[in-house]
DNA sequence: CTACGATCTAGAGCGAGGTCTAGATCAAGC
DNA sequence: GCTTGATCTAGACCTCGCTCTAGATCGTAG
């Protein structure tokens, strides 16, 4: 049984894979990418150790690139976290710009979804008559 | 000054390239990728010549594509009804299992917004008190 | 001690979705 | 006829975001 440990403040790649919901390949690109916020602690042997705060950082960053932020901008976020406090209202600045390009792509897909439920309608009402004409048909 | 046509029924490449917001390159890769129902007209001289038919059917992948449906299925799609009627069932379950997918989509993009705000918030309070600690700062 | 699985590094490879280039041709205006 | 700009084809190339491989090492269970 691997340490699937309690609150013991550290996790392994495999454990912290298990929690993101990314994998492990995926967790040490990130690392190379400089994408998390500090260097990842190391064990003697030379495996990592991610802390509750790493884990934390990765499951917003999960949360942001689901929403569709690139890498590079992950990237940015990081180092204004990693250089310490006074670049709060960049940090924000970020954060908030990629907050309306959701707003954005959630109006977008809703409207995507109303184009597509009406034609779903379409197909549904030829259906339930039994062929009727007036669908796409590429002769006329 | 080109042709900016009225109703003639039919249009160049650069016209529809521009009503439907592709790129005149991308309009000849979803041809070749046989993604749109029939093939385009062509001139004399071997230019495309596209129906309102195909306007219309591209601005329907448009939607397709900005909400998330791969080339492939896209593709299938176009067979389906390329091949003309009788499978409008299958035309149906297609388009309504995207719909379900954009469903999910609109509903973990409103997830990640939430978290977003509520760091935009956090860094918000923090601004507006001067430094107060309690933020992201890699150093505890 | 021996196995065996988890992890390590460096770097190659991949799939999606286009984009761009080169070199030729077409079509319209002067 | 000449120039200019849009379009043509085939195919190389690009970015993004991982994923996978090879070959070595670690660490725990028996």
């Amino acid at each position: 049984m691997t340490t699937t440990g309690d609150a013991t403040q550290s996790l392994g790649i495999g454990e912290v894979a298990e929690r993101t919901g990314l994998s492990v390949h995926a967790l040490r690109f990130y690392e190379r990418e400089g994408l998390l916020v500090g260097p990842v602690r190391r064990t003697s042997g030379g495996r990592r150790r991610y802390t509750s705060f790493d884990v934390e950082w990765l499951l917003v960053c999960v949360k942001l690139r689901e929403s569709g932020m690139p890498l590079a901008d992950l990237k940015h976020f990081a180092e204004l976290v990693r250089h310490g406090p006074g670049n709060e209202a960049e940090r924000l600045r970020l954060l908030d710009a990629h907050r309306q390009r959701v707003d954005a792509q959630i109006e977008a897909l809703e409207e995507c979804r109303s184009v597509i439920a009406w034609k779903v309608g379409v197909y549904a009402e030829h259906l339930a008559r039994g062929e009727a004409g007036g669908l796409w048909d590429p002769r006329p």
